[in-house]
DNA sequence: CTGAAAGCGCTAACAG
DNA sequence: CTGTTAGCGCTTTCAG
């Protein structure tokens, strides 16, 4: 069933019904002849060969880390509304689907097979971060990524400045009067930059932390994290000296702290603080202070960013930049009042 | 370029760059003479002129309700997981992003515009199920829906029997000596469907449920729900005659009520059992028993029915039942010990 | 306003 | 083992 098909069936060339299909000028009786067939016939028009000509595929490529967290469900969320609104269609895949880098690699040449006309790579794995690879595909097609590595500059980013973010909650909390902070975090780049800043700020205020202010809880990402960061944070309180506050790398860790300070009898705020980060449904319900990412700007700037580049207005990387908030909601207490 | 600049780079024909491309037999030392263009060149293949061709485009198109609840999300990556290794791609949608049935329809044209190898339809609005057009589609291309529409039965489907797991958690709770059993719910087919065998079963049990038993929070699956729920419930038992258990319909709702009922200085199951549905993070946080929608095994069903239809090993629409099971995290207690 | 024909990039016979 | 060639279904000049 093709376009000769139906151009038979209406009594017309193919070039006409081509037009019908495109919204050429056509002679409304012409066109009714064609739509009758069309629609008898139970026709929809192939778009692969369209694209062929055209060059434009109306599909975007969206690689992202994994789909089942919060973060990357939301960016997917506000991404594709935007997008589809437009009436583009989305690849979705998530890299850890197979082998992370490996795999990027190979989505990412399935997108270009693709003829895709735009890819956006959500908080890609960029340890081994070569600028060779991902340039090389940026000059095939519009690229943008979301991220928070600061070294990359040469392809187009939308930056969510989470050391901007977790300065905010020194401030916030060193302001406060707090000098003894535990860190509880898992592993992975923006962790250790949030551990980072977090003991700049210390020793700046004349308090460096000392090593058992850190608690790493390797699965505080999974289902697990609650169980397995309360367990750690109960241990260490009672191994060690009880920090005025706390801030947690996530939310799920935030739950897991919580739990662990309430069921030790602290209560919160008045002898612990606790701060936690990304803002999702379960700080919202654990009722404690979270650093807000901005998720559904963080999808439309990217959104933004992709189709300037599309509509080719620009050819040069651009960089933007978004600031974390803090969204408080009274787990802390200043220690002065 | 294209497959014939590599022909030329290579100093070959474009049958023999294809069969390379294809892994057919070529000499070893042509072939690499055509990978070194290759590679040289950053060639990228068509895929959409090899579709053209082979009629196999290695696309799957995904239709999903919304993409930012845990529900979609788990079962999108667990197909995605499973067809990514078998080198698919997947189209994802969510409907919401237009308006519903409309929508719907627009997008899965737009999936068969795109000559995709097979569609899934996780959870669609078949309010006004129309096997025409559903019928029309899996005409064309192997479809499989996901749902709990007992009135589908022309297509392919797999069907969580939600009625089924319902029935269990009655069956728990009337065994335990519960008779005055509290149903929290929102809107939408499978909660009136949850409703109607929590009133059936209570009813057979010789006491029929009042319509005060029953608790409808519009917003029961948006972040405002735990909050609304609790605030529901809480004025509910303010003033009616307290139960003796609590069925949520959701675990947004579950934590809620939980909230409502330590407030009101209840505890659980001492005074009030509980019982929640879906089995997300949030049942495991709240530490509340809930029943399990085997999400990861509905999306391997759906993809091994989806390809044994791409397969064409059989064309007659077949239905796959899975039952959800109870999970039991001491939240309801017997009456009677 | 409509039709004829070229060709997008690739695969698949069919020859050689 | 490799090359030639005819399309896949569509859009797009170019004529008429």
């Amino acid at each position: 069933m093709n376009i000769l098909d139906i151009a038979a069936e209406a009594g017309v060339s193919t070039a006409t019904v081509s037009r019908v299909l495109n919204d050429g000028r056509v002679a409304p009786a012409t066109r009714a002849k064609v739509e009758a067939a069309i629609r008898k016939m139970h026709y929809f028009p192939n778009n692969l060969a369209r694209t062929l000509i055209t060059g434009k595929s109306m599909n975007i490529g969206v690689l992202t880390h994994s789909l089942t967290n919060i973060f990357s469900m939301e960016f997917v969320e506000a991404v594709s509304h935007r997008l589809a609104e437009l009436d583009y269609r989305l690849f979705v895949t998530s890299s850890e689907a197979s082998g992370r880098e490996e795999g990027e690699a190979k989505y990412l040449s399935s997108f270009l097979s693709q003829k895709v006309d735009g890819i956006i790579l959500h908080d890609p794995s960029l340890v081994n971060y070569d600028s060779g690879f991902y340039g090389e595909i940026a000059r095939q097609v519009p690229l943008v990524m979301v991220h928070s590595f600061p070294q990359v500059t040469d392809i187009n980013s939308v930056v969510v400045d989470q050391a901007l973010g977790m300065h905010k909650v020194m401030q916030h909390l060193l302001a406060g009067g707090h000098r003894k902070i535990w860190h509880v975090h898992n592993t992975g780049f923006s962790q250790t930059l949030k551990e980072q800043v977090w003991a700049e700020e210390l020793t700046k205020a004349g308090s460096p932390p000392s090593p058992e202010d850190v608690i790493v809880v390797p699965g505080g990402d999974s289902e697990q994290g609650v169980m397995e960061t309360e367990e750690a944070v109960t241990q260490r309180l009672a191994r060690c000296e009880r920090p005025t506050a706390i801030f947690t790398a996530n939310d799920i860790m935030g739950i897991g702290a919580q739990r662990a300070l309430l069921k030790a009898g602290l209560r919160i705020p008045e002898d612990v603080s606790l701060f936690s980060h990304d803002n999702t449904i379960l700080s919202h319900i654990g009722g404690f202070s979270s650093v807000d990412m901005k998720r559904a700007s963080v999808g439309h700037a990217t959104v933004d960013l992709l189709l300037s580049n599309i509509e080719g207005k620009d050819r040069e990387a651009r960089r933007v930049y978004l600031t974390p908030d803090l969204v408080h909601r009274g787990s802390t207490r200043s220690l002065f009042s």
